[in-house]
RNA sequence: GGGGAUAUAGUUCAGCUGGGAGAACGCCUGCUUUGCAAGCAGGAGGUCACCGGUUCGAGUCCGGUUAUCUCCA
C-alpha cells in the first residue's frame, strides 16, 4: 500500500521525468494581498498566467502547502462533517505557461492515475464544461471513455478562480472516483452531477484561458497554459482503500494520539476526533510559518481553528490544554517535506499551549459573567435567559454558544436562541455596512509601457530614467519606473522616501512598496505628470539611518545567539530610520545584565570598524556558506549574502553600511514580550542614540539642579527626601489633630441646640477638605446622635463644607438638603447622601452668611415631629 | 477594516444615580503555635492607563489616545 508520502513522490517524479521542475510549497501567507492564505497550488504562480512577470520555467510542478480557512474560500463549516473537507491540506499540481495545453494535461492526468499508482480505470469519470469541446472530444476520443461518463457541466461546476477574485481562470476538467455503493449518500439520485458523496472529485485540471479584473469583466489571458490540483489526502484515501481522509496515514497517527491520550475511540466520537485532527494540522503548519494567534486578520482565524479545536477535546472531557501533546504526530506527517515544521516543533507546541491557557481564562471570565446573569433571571423569578445577555456573552467575552447551553440547561433554565440569533444578525449588518473592501481596484493604471522595474539602490542613490506606469489615488500618486534606486518595503527594512522630478513636476515620495509590477513609489504629485526622462534621488539621511539600523540588527541577531544561546530564531523585525524592533524566540525576559552583555558587545563590534562585504551567489551555493536564512521570505536563485567580518552572516536583501564604525553607537531601549515565548528588543543607533544620551544627560542635570545636589548624589538626595516626606507627613498629621483638639472648645461654643438637636457649624482657618472631615468625625464620635455638623473651610482661595446629619435626624432635614440650602450663598453647588454632603463654590465670605441663617432656616424647614 | 468590552494595590476584582479609594489573596513586622493552603494583631503598598472637557467637586459623566480581551469581515 502506498504512503502518503510516496504518493507526493511518486506524482513529482511523475512530471519532473516530463520536464517540469519541482517547486518547493510557497508559505501559507501568499504575496498576493487580496488572498488571505494560500488556497491552491496555482497562488505562487498566478502572476505568470498574467503576464505581470515572465515565468522562469515553461512548466512546473509542485506539492503546496494550502488553507481554507477565513475568508472565501473557506471549507471550515464542512470539516468534520464531511468524509473529505479540510481547513489544511497538500495539493499536487502541474502547470504550463504557454507550453502545453489540454491535450497533455489531460492524457498524463489519466497515465498517471491509471498507470502510475494503478487506479482502476473503471471507476473513473469526468466532467468538462459544456462549452469546451476540445476537452470533451480528448477524453472520448484519445483516452477513449464512453460518452456516458463524461460529464458536461456549466460555469458552477467546470469553471475554476480566479482565486482572490482577480486574475487567471479558465473552463477546468474533473475527475472523479467512485468509491462504491456503500458511500452513496442520495439513494436513486446518485451521480457526479448530483455531488454524491460516491463519487469523489480528485483532480481539477484548470485550463486558464481569461483575464477576469476585479469589476467580473474577463479579457483572454496573456499566458494562457495548465494548472492542475489534486488533494493528496483525497488520492490516499482512494489508494490505500479507506473510509475516509482521516483514515490514511496522512491524518491517522494524530487520531491514535487522541484516543491514546483521551482514552475515547475514535468510532465513537468520529466528528470530535477529525475536527480535532484537521484543527491541528493546520495550526502547525502555520504557527511553524510564525503566524501566530491574535485577535484579527489571519491570527484571528487561527485562534478560531484553536478554540474549536480544544472545543472538541472538551466534549471528550478534557479541561486542561492537552491539544499541545498533538503536535508530535503531525510533526511525524508534515515535518519531511516541510522542515520549518520540524524545526520550529518545540516553539509551535509553546504557541499551541499558551493560546489553550489564554482560551480556558477567557472561558472563566465567561462563566463569572454568566453566573452573575444567572442570579438576575432567578431573582426576577425567571427561567429564560434572554437573547441580548446570550449575545453579550458570545460578543463580548467570546463565551462558545454551544458551550453555554450545555451550562444553562444543567441549570435548569432556558435559552432564547431567537432571540441571540436576531442579535448575531444585527452585529452581521452593521459589519457588512461599514467594511470598505471595494476600494482596491477602483483606481486604475495608466500605462507609458510595460515592464517590471530594476532595482539600481545598492550601489546608487539616483538616477536618469523612464515612467512604466501610474495612477492618482486620491490625493496620493503610486509611480513605476524602469530603473529605481528606491529600496522598496521588504524583510523588515521600510520603503525609501526621495524625490522624482520630470521637467516641470514633481513627486515627494513617502513609501516605496514592492508590487507585482515592480517597485511602486508612493507620494505626492505638484505640477502636472508628463511622458519624459526623470530624474529620481534617495533621501539620503534616511538611507544612512536607516542602514545603520539594518546592520546593528544583523549584529544584534549574532550577539543574541552568542549571549543566550543558538536557539534564537528571528521572529521578525522591523528597521526603520529611527529606530530597529527585532522579535526572537526565547523562553525568559532578559536580565539586565544580559541587556547590557548584548549592548556592549555589539558596541565593541562598532569600535572594531569591521568592514562589511556582501556577496551575490546562486542559493545552492549560498546554503553551503551556512548563512543564516529566513523562513517565509522567498530567495531567488541568486542571494545576496551580507557578512559582518566572520561575526555575522545572513541571507539579507536590505541596504547596509560599509563599515560598523558607521553605527556609531547602539542603545537597547527597550524589551518586552510579544507572545509566550517570543521577545522583543526596540535599539536605536547613530544619532538617535546620541540625541537620547543627551537627553538623559539633561533630565539628570535638571534633577541635579532641583535637588542642588551633585549627579553622583542624586539617588541619595531623592531617598532622604522621601523619608523626609514621609516623617513631615507624620508630623503634620499629629499637628492638625493637635490644633483641632484645641480648637475643639471654640467650635462647641459656637454649637446652638434646636428641638434637642446639637447643631455645629464652623468655619476652620487651616488645613483642607481632610482637615474639615477630621474635625466633622471627631464631633460625630462625640455626640453619636441628635447632631447636625458643618464645617467650612478654604481650599485654595474657594469655599468648602462638609455637612454631616446623624442617623436619627436625616429623615427630619437631610445633609444633601443643607448642601443646596448653603451652596447657594458660595456660589456653587452640592450634594452627596442624606447623611453626609459636600458643597463648594467661588465665594468665600458666602460660608459666613450662610451659617448665620443658618437657624432660621433650619427651624423653618425642619420636618417636626406629628 | 467595523462593532462590543475592559484598564483601580504585587495578583484577582468590588466601587450603585458624580460627593471620604476598598475586599480577598500575596508581602512585611510582631505574637501564638511549631501539623502541610495555619491562627491573631499591626503595617506597607495607588499618577484609579494617558490626554482633554463638563462640574463647586470626576475612579465614576463626555470626547480623544494607547494597550488588552472579544465578535464579525
Amino acid at each position: 500500500m502506498k504512503s502518503g508520502k510516496e504518493l507526493r513522490n511518486l506524482f513529482l517524479d511523475y512530471f519532473k521525468d516530463k520536464n517540469h521542475t519541482i517547486v518547493k510549497s510557497s508559505p501559507l501567507i501568499p504575496e498576493d494581498p487580496t488572498l488571505l492564505f494560500t488556497v491552491a497550488g496555482m497562488v505562487q504562480f498566478k502572476q505568470y498566467f498574467s503576464g505581470i512577470n515572465e515565468p522562469p520555467y515553461k512548466r512546473v510542478t509542485s506539492c503546496q502547502k494550502c488553507l481554507r480557512v477565513g475568508g472565501k474560500a473557506s471549507d471550515l463549516e464542512n470539516v468534520g462533517k464531511t468524509i473529505r473537507h479540510h481547513t489544511f491540506f497538500e495539493m499536487l499540481g502541474n502547470f504550463s505557461f504557454k507550453d502545453y495545453f489540454k491535450e497533455d494535461a489531460i492524457k498524463w492526468a489519466w497515465e498517471f492515475l491509471t498507470e502510475i499508482i494503478m487506479i482502476d480505470r473503471k471507476k473513473i469519470q469526468v466532467s468538462v464544461h459544456k462549452s469546451d469541446v476540445d476537452a470533451y472530444n480528448i477524453w472520448k476520443d484519445q483516452v477513449g471513455l464512453s460518452a456516458d461518463i463524461i460529464h458536461r457541466l456549466g460555469d458552477k461546476d467546470n469553471f475554476w478562480g480566479p482565486a482572490g477574485g482577480q486574475g487567471a481562470c479558465g473552463p477546468s476538467s474533473e475527475i472523479f472516483y467512485d468509491l462504491g455503493p456503500k458511500f452513496d449518500n442520495m439513494p436513486g439520485n446518485c451521480s457526479v452531477l448530483t455531488g454524491c458523496n460516491r463519487y469523489v472529485e480528485v483532480w481539477n485540471l484548470v485550463f486558464p484561458e481569461f483575464d477576469q479584473s476585479i469589476n467580473g469583466r474577463r479579457k483572454p489571458l496573456k499566458n494562457s497554459g495548465i494548472d492542475t490540483g489534486m488533494g493528496l489526502e483525497r488520492l490516499a484515501m482512494i489508494v490505500q482503500g479507506k473510509k475516509s481522509n482521516y483514515e490514511t496515514d496522512l491524518f491517522y497517527p494524530i487520531i491514535e494520539e487522541i484516543q491514546n491520550i483521551t482514552g475515547r475511540e475514535y468510532r465513537e466520537n468520529l466528528i470530535e476526533m477529525r475536527i480535532i485532527t484537521d484543527h491541528i494540522r493546520a495550526l502547525v503548519s502555520a504557527i511553524s510559518e510564525s503566524i501566530y494567534p491574535s485577535n484579527d486578520g489571519r491570527g484571528y482565524v487561527l485562534r478560531r481553528l484553536l478554540r474549536r479545536a480544544v472545543r472538541q477535546l472538551n466534549k471528550l472531557g478534557w479541561e486542561e490544554p492537552i491539544l499541545y501533546k498533538l503536535v508530535s504526530p503531525v510533526v511525524d506527517i508534515l515535518g519531511d517535506i516541510y522542515p520549518e515544521i520540524k524545526e520550529r516543533y518545540n516553539q509551535t507546541s509553546i504557541v499551541i499551549k499558551s493560546e489553550e491557557e489564554k482560551f480556558f481564562r477567557s472561558l472563566k471570565r465567561g462563566l463569572f459573567y454568566y453566573e452573575d446573569m444567572k442570579k438576575s433571571v432567578l431573582d426576577k423569578k425567571k427561567k429564560v435567559l434572554d437573547g441580548k445577555s446570550l449575545f453579550i456573552l458570545y460578543d463580548t467575552y467570546g463565551f462558545p454558544m454551544d458551550l453555554l447551553k450545555v451550562i444553562v440547561e444543567d441549570d435548569g433554565l432556558v435559552l432564547d436562541e431567537a432571540g441571540f440569533e436576531k442579535e448575531l444578525i444585527k452585529a452581521k449588518e452593521k459589519a457588512k455596512a461599514s467594511s470598505k473592501f471595494k476600494d482596491e481596484g477602483k483606481y486604475q493604471w495608466v500605462y507609458f509601457k510595460k515592464g517590471k522595474s530594476k532595482f539600481t539602490g545598492y550601489g546608487t542613490l539616483e538616477g536618469m530614467t523612464k515612467i512604466y506606469a501610474y495612477r492618482i489615488r486620491g490625493k496620493e500618486i503610486d509611480i513605476v519606473l524602469a530603473e529605481t534606486p528606491f529600496y522598496a518595503e521588504s524583510g523588515g527594512q521600510v520603503g525609501d522616501s526621495g524625490r522624482i522630478s520630470g521637467s516641470d513636476w514633481y513627486i515627494d515620495v513617502r513609501d516605496t512598496q514592492k508590487s507585482p509590477m515592480g517597485f511602486v513609489h508612493i507620494g505626492k504629485l505638484s505640477g502636472e505628470l508628463k511622458n519624459e526622462s526623470v530624474y529620481s534621488k534617495v533621501d539620503t539621511k534616511k538611507r544612512f539611518d536607516i542602514a545603520r539600523n539594518h546592520t546593528a540588527t544583523h549584529l544584534l541577531h549574532s550577539t543574541l545567539r552568542k549571549v543566550l544561546g543558538d536557539h534564537i530564531n528571528q521572529e521578525g523585525s522591523f528597521v526603520s530610520d529611527n529606530k530597529t524592533r527585532f522579535d526572537f524566540s526565547h523562553p525568559l525576559s532578559l536580565s539586565k545584565q544580559e541587556i547590557y552583555e548584548v549592548e556592549r558587545m555589539i558596541n565593541k563590534k562598532i569600535l572594531e570598524n569591521i568592514p562589511i562585504s556582501i556577496d551575490e551567489l546562486p542559493i545552492d551555493e549560498a546554503k553551503k556558506t551556512g548563512a543564516i536564512s529566513l523562513f517565509g521570505e522567498k530567495y531567488g536563485e541568486t542571494v545576496r549574502i551580507v557578512s559582518i567580518g566572520d561575526f555575522s552572516k545572513e541571507f539579507c536583501g536590505g541596504t547596509h553600511l560599509k563599515n560598523t564604525g558607521e553605527i556609531g553607537l547602539f542603545r537597547i531601549i527597550n524589551e518586552s514580550a510579544v507572545a509566550s515565548g517570543i521577545r522583543r528588543v526596540e535599539c536605536i543607533t547613530g544619532f538617535h542614540a546620541y540625541e537620547k544620551a543627551l537627553k538623559d544627560e539633561e533630565t539628570i542635570e535638571s534633577i541635579s539642579d532641583i535637588l542642588s545636589s551633585p549627579k553622583d548624589k542624586i539617588e541619595d538626595s531623592i531617598v532622604k527626601l522621601l523619608n523626609e516626606n514621609i516623617n513631615l507627613k507624620n508630623l503634620s498629621q499629629q499637628f492638625e489633630d493637635k490644633i483641632l483638639k484645641f480648637k475643639l472648645p471654640d467650635v462647641l461654643n459656637n454649637k446652638g441646640m434646636y428641638d434637642k438637636i446639637t447643631i455645629i457649624p464652623y468655619i476652620l482657618d487651616f488645613g483642607d477638605k481632610e482637615t474639615a472631615k477630621k474635625l466633622m468625625d471627631i464631633l460625630k464620635e462625640m455626640f453619636k446622635n441628635r447632631y447636625i455638623i458643618l464645617i467650612g473651610n478654604v481650599i485654595s482661595g474657594n469655599p468648602y463644607i462638609v455637612i454631616r446629619v446623624s442617623n436619627d435626624v436625616k429623615n427630619r432635614i437631610n445633609a444633601k438638603k443643607l448642601a443646596k440650602y448653603v451652596s447657594g450663598f458660595i456660589k456653587g453647588g452640592g450634594g452627596g447622601s442624606d447623611e453626609m454632603a459636600e458643597c463648594g463654590g467661588r465665594y468665600v465670605e458666602g460660608m459666613k452668611e450662610a451659617f448665620d441663617n443658618l437657624f432660621n432656616y433650619i427651624m423653618t424647614d425642619i420636618r417636626h415631629k406629628q
